[in-house]
DNA sequence: CAGTACGTTCAGAATACTCTAAACGCTCTG
DNA sequence: CAGAGCGTTTAGAGTATTCTGAACGTACTG
């Protein structure tokens, strides 16, 4: 492998591996690809990358999930061809919706299930009170995290002050009056 | 531990489990801090959640960091005592800046690097043309994701336009005529 | 100054993840 | 329809992460 891919590969390899989306072994496919005038097969990738071709088979699927990389199978061939893409706005939408918001709701959902499993212990009043408004301020922000996020994904301007100050910002305000 | 604790805590343990910003275990931590009224003791939150208390030890100090927990030594006591904060806000500008961004960094440095790598190759001029037009379309994009992350941080709505095409983005386009 | 009550560090055990090579199944080819 | 050329699945080896209990350091306490 040319020095500058190699440099590239790893930097690359190194990044992914703390991104918390891809492995590192992911990253060093994807930034191969990238450095790559024309498409690449599995096993070729494989002996750039001095991996098994079970290996590479395995973590370029979650390239082509992720919309890093284009799976083509060119002519008559059955041979899988794979190429980078480079529509990286289109990979943050889907991280942002697979990742991020569905990570999001995880978490809604279990507020959910708390105040459900809550209201079977309604004999203790203050428990329950308690229990509820701090279970509250979680999901305003958890929920505004969701709205910001699918709006976002969705093109529209992300604006922090439904984040700093979710309960207000959820309730609407009664205007100050000049 | 009380019913509705435990579903929380199994709920939240399981969404930070999959969040690449805290592991299963800081996830229960947080819960089970979260619906205290009072701060704990290292002993108490390693018997709530039946683990050693170094392992609590370990994993709170992340929570920490991230500002997710409070530490506090009250009195003349020698016991450290935690409680989950709720400033959620200040923990996402955290994490913005420390890990999504410090992360766009990489990817940056690494291209620094691959552009320093590829002049030595500068006899090959299709192959660093190559190079150098690739790379920057990634730089564009990750130039944009660091400016982006850093003005949200600091309280400045997110425009997504700016991700779409970077390359537009970055270069001061002449007004279309009316 | 010995004893106790903590929090932290560390070596090794337990567990989870990554990787390989072999087996498999599909599809095209002669 | 046998064989070659693929991609995928899978069992187990290799490697990293998580967890525990013991050892340690520090600071109060009698």
């Amino acid at each position: 492998m040319d020095r500058t891919t190699g440099i590239f590969v790893d930097g690359m390899g190194a990044a992914a591996a703390t991104s918390g989306i891809l492995n590192q072994l992911q990253g060093r496919i994807f930034a191969l690809l990238y450095l790559q005038p024309g498409p690449l097969s599995l096993d070729e990738i494989a002996t750039e990358l001095e991996q098994s071709k079970s290996n590479i088979s395995v973590n370029i699927r979650g390239l082509v999930d992720w919309h890093l990389v284009r799976r083509s199978r060119v002519g008559g061939s059955r041979r899988d061809q794979y190429e980078a893409a480079a529509d990286f706005w289109r990979v943050m939408q889907e991280i942002m919706e697979r990742r991020f918001r569905w990570n999001v709701r995880q978490v809604l959902a279990t507020i959910d299930e708390t105040e459900r499993a809550v209201e079977d212990e309604r004999g203790r009043r203050d428990w329950v009170q308690f229990v509820t408004t701090r279970v509250a301020g979680l999901r305003a922000f958890f929920a505004a995290m969701d709205a910001g996020f699918g709006a976002f994904a969705h093109g529209k301007p992300l604006d922090p002050a439904a984040l700093k100050h979710p309960l207000l910002a959820a309730v609407p305000r009664p205007r100050p009056r000049g």
